[in-house]
DNA sequence: AACAAACATCTTGACAGTCAAACAATCACT
DNA sequence: AGTGATTGTTTGACTGTCAAGATGTTTGTT
C-alpha cells in the first residue's frame, strides 16, 4: 500500500525545508569561526576520520569529500598555513602523505562538534521520549536506504 | 528528563549523515542536468517563489537565498543567457525586476521536483503508515524549532 | 518644485572553490 | 630493469562569493 501523493509532497518539502535550515545554521556557525563552509567541512571529515582510527591520505580525503586530489591540495595547503592540518610524511608509501588536525585544529573541530550536540539538544527538547527513539530509527533506516 | 548523552551524540551523528547524503544525492542529480548546485538552487527557489502567488525582486531572492544582490546578478544574467530565467520590468517600481522561470526554466524545475518526488517516495516505501506520519510530524515540530 | 536621503540594481576588483588535464615522483609487477 | 598504474601537485579556466563604489529611482521634507 503506497501513501498517498500528497503525503508524499509533503514530507518531500519537509525534507527540503529542514536541509535548507541546517545548511544556513551551519553557515552562520562557521562564519563566527572566521572559516569557509568548505574548510569546516574538511576539518569535520579529517577529525571523524581520525576518530575512527587512522589519518587519512589525500585520496581519501578527496573521495570522502568527494572532490579531485587538486581541489584538496590547495585547500590543505591553505588550511596548513593557519596551523589546521598537518601533512606527514606516509611511512611506506613514499607518494603519499598522512592528514591530520593539528591540536589548534582539534581544538576548533572539538569545538564545532559542540555546536552540533548544542543543536541536537535543543531539538530533543521539544521531542518526547518515544519521539525522540522513533525519529532515531527512522532516521537509521532512510540514512541504510538513500 | 534530559535524554542522556550518548544519546544526543547519536542523533548529532544521524542528523550529519542525513544531511551529508542529501547533499552528495543533489549534487549527483543536479550534474546531470549540466547546471551548478547554485543555478538549481536559484531556479528551485523562483520556482516555488511562482507557486506561492508573485514573481521575486532581485532583492527578495537575494534574501531567500543568502547571498549579495552583486553574487544574484551575475548569476541571474547567466541563467537568462541559458533561456532559463527572465527579468521583467517592475510595474510600478522602475529600479525592480521581477525574476521568473521561462517556459524553458519550468520544465527543468518540474523534472526537478519529480527526482525530489521519487526520492521522498523511495524513503518513504521503507516505513510504515506509522512511522511516516510521526516523522512527518517530528519534520514539522523540529523545523518550527530551528 | 527642489533637494536630500534611502533604495534597488549593477559593476568592479579580489579571492576561494572547483575541475580537467598535464606533470613528477613512486610503486608494483613481470 | 622496465613498464604501466598510482599518488599528489601544478596549471589554466571558470563559477561563486563579497565588499565597495556607481547609477538610476523613489520617497519624504521643505
Amino acid at each position: 500500500m503506497r501513501a498517498p501523493m500528497s503525503e508524499i509532497a509533503k514530507l518531500s518539502h519537509q525534507l527540503v525545508e529542514l536541509y535548507e535550515k541546517l545548511s544556513s545554521w551551519e553557515q552562520d556557525v562557521v562564519k563566527s569561526s572566521g572559516l569557509s563552509t568548505a574548510q569546516m567541512h574538511t576539518i569535520e571529515i579529517v577529525g571523524h576520520g581520525a576518530q575512527g582510527g587512522g589519518a587519512l591520505r589525500m585520496k581519501e580525503l578527496a573521495k570522502k569529500m568527494g572532490v579531485t586530489t587538486g581541489t584538496l591540495t590547495v585547500m590543505v595547503d591553505r588550511l596548513e598555513q593557519q596551523g589546521l592540518l598537518q601533512r606527514t610524511p606516509h611511512e611506506t608509501d613514499r607518494r603519499s602523505y598522512l592528514i591530520a588536525l593539528t591540536e589548534k585544529g582539534q581544538n576548533l573541530f572539538a569545538e564545532h562538534h559542540q555546536y552540533h550536540l548544542r543543536l541536537t539538544e535543543e531539538i530533543t527538547a521539544i521531542l518526547s521520549a518515544e519521539e525522540q527513539a522513533l525519529f532515531s530509527a527512522v532516521l537509521e533506516k532512510i540514512i541504510g536506504q538513500i
